[in-house]
DNA sequence: TCTGGGGTCCTAGGACCC
DNA sequence: TCTGGGGTCCTAGGACCC
């Protein structure tokens, strides 16, 4: 086993682990007299700026305000919320913590994001792991979380959905059919709103219904990899592989929306070289040089172009960055207001082994 | 629902080559 | 020479996820 790989194991059990409501839970711990109040964390913490919600805290949810929804619809929905600005440095330090809290247990832990990770784990009793995982989280962070018992990850995860909030559930091949058969598509992890929506059109509306379809059909309408993939989804077929090693980024990006649309073209070329700046010190920091740029423009109303070139040569230079960057700019018509501007580095793909 | 920011992967079409 | 077929690479866009 080599250290940068690190374990992979292929266990009798996968558990999912997942933050229940993360971003707002961090919050209330560093300000106790939020607890129990709509709460709802993203974007500037102003409700009448531009941004939509990281995450709503159980009690603005009761007011129907989700992750994703414009901060200024949040706050039609729910007036009295408790508006606060995103603070990623605080929620990356507590996630290390709770990543910290898994790692100590006998098991592989395959971190997912922030709140999420996947624990690989041998054992006669998953729920009992599981709740000592639950108050082993609790003791460690003062967090809670539920937990996803499954046979593959793809199980697991969708089990966590069940389990929340802070509970344990165990979907399995045992139970796949009864619980999931009658569910739209998009219940599946992988299937969103709108292949759930040419789905549908295709006849194709429930889990049991994409499970008895013809895979050649499905590679027909939705493509070689995708159409196929989605029937193994409605099987509950999944990766029972759980890998610690660490993950290597494919690319690094920034982008700003900007509160007022951007009309002038200098203006616009000065943001492109800062944010270009930006992720020239992300490579940097990678270690990786990067091989091609991309630039991403967001037209008024909401209209979003990308073009990019292949740098000469695998460069982490800053000006070299920006220079493309700029050249790329040129590419596009720059004819409309513009509320985004976003630039991206990708790293080569790792070569196959020799 | 007037729509953030940071990512990943797949697809389709054109270029290019034999 | 009005014209095949297949493979591969590159690029832009789309969908999904947290």
């Amino acid at each position: 086993m080599r250290a940068d790989t690190g374990d992979v194991s292929t266990p009798e059990w996968v558990l999912h682990v997942d933050l229940d409501e993360f971003i707002a839970a961090v919050e209330v711990a560093r300000r106790p007299e939020l607890r129990g109040r709509p709460v709802v964390v993203g974007g500037s913490g102003d409700p009448t700026r531009r941004g939509v919600v990281a995450t709503a805290s159980y009690a603005a949810r009761e007011f129907g305000v989700h992750s994703g929804m414009p901060l200024r619809t949040a706050a039609r929905r729910c007036p009295d919320a408790v508006f606060l600005p995103s603070d990623p440095a605080a929620y990356e330090a507590v996630s290390e913590r709770v990543m910290d809290t898994l790692r100590a247990f006998p098991v592989v832990v395959e971190v997912l994001g922030w709140d999420e990770a996947f624990l690989g784990a041998r054992t006669d009793d998953p729920e009992a792991l599981a709740a000592d995982v639950r108050r082993a989280v609790a003791e460690e962070t003062g967090l809670s979380c539920s937990v996803g018992i499954g046979d593959n990850k793809l199980r697991a995860k969708i089990a966590t959905g069940f389990a929340k909030p802070a509970g344990i559930y165990r979907l399995t091949r045992d139970n796949w059919v009864s619980v999931m058969a009658d569910r739209p598509t998009d219940a599946l992890w992988g299937i969103g709103r709108r292949t759930a929506a040419r789905l549908a059109a295709a006849g194709l509306r429930t889990v049991a219904d994409l499970a008895r379809a013809d895979p050649e059909a499905l590679a027909e309408r939705f493509g070689p990899k995708l159409g196929p993939w989605y029937r193994q989804l409605a099987l509950g077929a999944g990766s029972t592989e759980v890998s610690s090693a660490p993950h290597v980024p494919r690319s690094r990006s920034r982008e700003t929306t900007f509160e007022q649309d951007l009309t002038d073209p200098a203006m616009i070329a000065e943001q492109v070289v800062l944010l270009a700046g930006r992720v020239a010190r992300d490579v940097v920091a990678e270690g990786r040089p990067a091989v091609r740029v991309t630039v991403k423009v967001r037209f008024a109303p909401f209209l979003t172009e990308t073009h990019g070139v292949a740098l000469p040569s695998p460069t982490s230079d800053a000006e070299e960055i920006e220079r493309a960057a700029s050249a790329v700019l040129r590419q596009f018509d720059l004819d409309r207001p513009v509320r985004l501007l976003g630039v991206r580095a990708e790293f080569a793909p790792d070569r196959p082994p020799p």
